[in-house]
DNA sequence: CACAATTCAATTGGGCACAACTAAATGATG
DNA sequence: CATCATTTAGTTGTGCCCAATTGAATTGTG
């Protein structure tokens, strides 16, 4: 049982997303230590991720596996083309569409990612089971946060049309 | 007891951050919709949290308490100044040392600010002790990383040194 | 007092995230 | 077949985050 007076709702130590934004940030910082020998960001790194478990794939595709839409990785692919690490070629099936490939420097480079997880892994000083769960608890949070924030877009679009 | 086959380290779905960086992306989004009444963005809604506590505070505490530094709250704290929420004065005493403090228009807006982490606790879909439950976890995490950057940084300044 | 080291805010540059919009290609419908 | 809606990338604008640098003010030391 714990009850919290209403005027400490405010304070910035109550706050769970503080606490989230802070752990993403710290993440950030351990992630660029560790990328750096790979000239890789860590937005970059998902994005190679995803390219070496399935291989190549359209701008759209990648883009549903990272949560991440074309405004943020249009720049960013650029740059992974400039590292000569992708090609971004035209579908000839549907022009519309650009597949994202691997080059062999990019395939290569895998090699030298391998470690990288277990860096990770020992800098939470968590062991296995326990990222296992804090994970499965941050999903459920996320995918309660969707819904909310579909939810609250719906609320907000039925009374706008009120309005209008 | 669990065991991963190696090849598996590199997976997507496997990396804590990812969570970490999906679930901080969707408060976002919910924070987006929560905070636009009150014009703020999210770490702006985080500055006004601080001062809403502290009352008013330099730049260099405010970014002590929020973990950033005058690159990302210099322009932020400009735009809560041309908002008429706070001003910004060099203190007397210390002539380096900029006062941020709350204007009335600030200060007020903490009667509208009061509402949102309800809405935000709801949108979560946790109740209060499972939110603070996650808090202490999240806010060992990045201890942990901290440290863990440190050391790391530590290390490669000394093989640097050796190298010089 | 003079001078070096430190502190503090601001700026600059690179990169990420999202919203809103454009443009091109495709698909569906009458 | 012509037209309209949808899909897909890309672009632009706003804002956040960090690293590195600058410049002014302050503090410590001889």
């Amino acid at each position: 049982m714990t009850t919290t007076p209403a005027a400490d709702w405010l304070r910035l130590d109550q706050q769970i997303c503080f606490s989230l934004n802070a752990a993403s940030r710290a993440f950030g910082g351990v992630y660029r230590v560790v990328l750096k020998d790979l000239g890789l960001t860590y937005p970059q790194y998902l994005v190679m991720l995803v390219l070496w478990e399935h291989g190549d794939l359209p701008v759209k595709k990648l883009g549903e596996h990272l949560r991440l839409d074309s405004g943020t990785l249009s720049p960013l692919l650029k740059r992974l083309e400039a590292a000569g690490l992708v090609r971004r070629e035209r579908s000839a099936r549907d022009e519309r569409s650009v597949e994202v490939r691997l080059t062999e420097e990019g395939t290569a480079l895998r090699e030298r990612a391998l470690q990288v997880p277990r860096r990770i892994a020992t800098a939470t000083g968590f062991d296995v089971d326990e990222i296992r769960a804090l994970r499965a608890r941050l999903d459920q949070l996320t995918e309660a946060l969707d819904a909310a924030a579909a939810e609250e877009a719906a609320a907000e679009a039925a009374a706008a049309g009120r309005g209008a």
